[in-house]
DNA sequence: TTTTAATCCGCAATCGATTGCCGACATTTA
DNA sequence: TAAATGTCGGCAATCGATTGCGGATTAAAA
């Protein structure tokens, strides 16, 4: 709170009796300044503790070298682990990022976008919240003249840069795997089907079982089980039917997939011999409970700096070549563990 | 990408045919416009598209609006729910976040303090990384008239807001509660002494020993054991002595607790009954180990809103009555679990 | 009817940095 | 020696919004 004004380039400029821009020029280290001038610029800078103003900068150039993040929470792991990456990857490039959290709604989520147009950010990224029906918001970033890239959770008809995993196929990967285990009813937790994510999940899994010629059963798939509660929940009632499941794909979270875990626990179901457990997302306490439990990593932190670099390459590429793909797929990963191991 | 250039209030102006000077007024709700005109600019203003350019305002009036948030990593859950808090209490103040790493390294955290100057954030919130020696840029921050505000990992020395844990105390009551459940040879894990908090946990250890008489027998306290891997391998070393802790108080980490815990399962140790086990933090995941772990919750998110409001208070309070504490304290809760329950 | 006050609105400066353009001077080439 | 080229520095406009001040119009008070 010492000198509330700050030094700029003006102060600089009396002292050294120059022009502000030529101040600007050795800051900025253009080559029309002379060697020495710039050098002594340079120095008084430092000597003035001058901080350049990037809101001018910014103001000036008519770009903010930041980045935008929408994410539903940011204190759930597998979006913290994105932005994780994303900052790293700009970070790098210079780039600043804001957070902004949907909470899941989409009021909110409009908010967000319209705050994050005000300032003139360079680039949103979001990860839709589970509420979003239409998408007049993102085609609004879109309008203004802002990059937008989708990850994850994205709507499909919007023409944008995406990020996204190939949820049908580790759906359909994991779901084989545990026929392939010998189970023969396995039941599926979905999330919210507006989300596409969740569709492509459940395609998975229907396909998984067509494959192998196994009969679709409508009482053996849940709609909306995507929290702990509503996991739990689900398995009470899946379990209490006259011929339960013998195997559980809890296809939300692995959240929910502790839910299943914790009421077979609870009423004496032995996991995997009686029941297997499949979550989805590697959290990390699917390794520490007992038993861990098979689920499938989506690479959350490569997620956020692949996200992060097609946003950069996009900008190398500005009116060049235009091959970049538009849409990034990255392949997850089974990781069987304990909770659907029966043979072998 | 459609019309690269936004409206401004200098196209509303235009096209109503009247001075940008009423435009700005008019969208700040000021009183000194017209009820009529005020109506008939903001109806303008929304058929254009109108967005305000942040950036432009907040260069005029000198502020920006944003708090800039440093923490070692943005995906750990305590970073995390700190984040989420500040964000909860900010975004309902209008007021943004930048988000910056440091990834535990001073000088990358030095680089970020600068980002931050130069955006003029309002206000700079920061949990110190682990190396962080020095702390001029932080005196830094605030010779640039920058509010700075400092949680749980704080530089004492400097005189600036502090939101910290009790962990002297946290500390000290959850060895109690050991020592009340019949331990008698308690081994410390403590993190990097550089770090006030740490030092803080010890005392509170040291304190709890002395009150109940018993010694202190530095072979049981392990130096920097605040990862997982640190913890196995202090572990390993501590149950291979000739006489053995019969408890661990992981005091940096539920990691490092867990570490522990994987260490004594591995060794066919028992937990509680032959080695009690204590973590710090609350992750989640302590409540689901086997057995679950006794830890101490933080209250992470409430500590970020805390730090946010503590600055909204401040910021009302500029020259007023200055009664506000410069430090508040937040006292954690110890949560008792299977891992250290051998009694009742 | 005249004075006073209130209400609106516009002009122009301002925030701090950037940049196109012009001019002064020095250097090179014809 | 004259012309052409290059280097360096300054002037002034610009980005978009805000705001102090003053002027004009109208309403209220004397």
């Amino acid at each position: 709170m010492k000198n509330r004004k700050r030094t700029t380039i003006y102060d600089i400029a009396e002292k050294l009796n120059i022009a502000a821009s030529s101040v600007s020029r050795a800051l900025n280290n253009s080559n029309h300044v002379n060697e020495a001038t710039k050098k002594l610029i340079l120095k008084t800078a430092a000597e003035l503790n001058y901080k350049r103003n990037t809101l001018a900068s910014n103001l000036r150039k008519g770009q903010s070298k930041t980045i935008g993040v929408i994410v539903p929470f940011i204190n759930q792991n597998f979006f913290s682990n994105v932005i994780a990456g994303i900052e790293e990857a700009s970070y790098q490039k210079g780039y600043n990022l804001i957070i902004c959290q949907s909470n899941e709604l989409q009021s909110k989520e409009i908010k967000c976008v319209n705050t994050l147009i005000n300032q003139h950010v360079d680039c949103i990224v979001i990860s839709l919240s589970v509420d979003s029906n239409d998408h007049r918001h993102l085609q609004n970033v879109i309008d203004n003249g802002i990059q937008l890239i989708q990850f994850d959770r994205v709507a499909d008809e919007l023409e944008t840069l995406k990020v996204i995993n190939d949820n049908e196929q580790a759906s359909e990967e994991a779901v084989s795997h545990m026929i392939e285990q010998g189970y023969k009813r396995i039941a599926l937790l979905e999330g919210p089907q507006n989300l596409q994510i969740f569709r492509q999940r459940k395609t998975g899994y229907l396909n998984a079982l067509k494959k192998h010629g196994m009969p679709i059963l409508d009482e053996l798939i849940i709609e909306n089980a995507w929290t702990k509660e509503l996991g739990a929940n689900a398995t009470r009632k899946l379990l209490n039917l006259p011929k339960p499941p013998d195997a559980i794909f809890a296809s939300t979270s692995d959240f929910s997939a502790l839910g299943v875990l914790e009421v077979a626990s609870a009423m004496g179901i032995k996991v995997p011999s009686e029941l297997g457990i499949c979550g989805y997302s590697n959290e990390a306490f699917t390794e520490i409970t007992s038993p861990s439990i098979t689920t499938i990593d989506q690479f959350s932190v490569y997620m956020g700096k692949t996200v992060a670099n097609l946003y950069f390459q996009e900008l190398d590429n500005k009116e060049e070549t235009e091959v970049i793909p538009k849409i990034i797929s990255i392949k997850p990963k089974l990781i069987v563990r304990s909770s659907t191991k029966r043979i072998g």
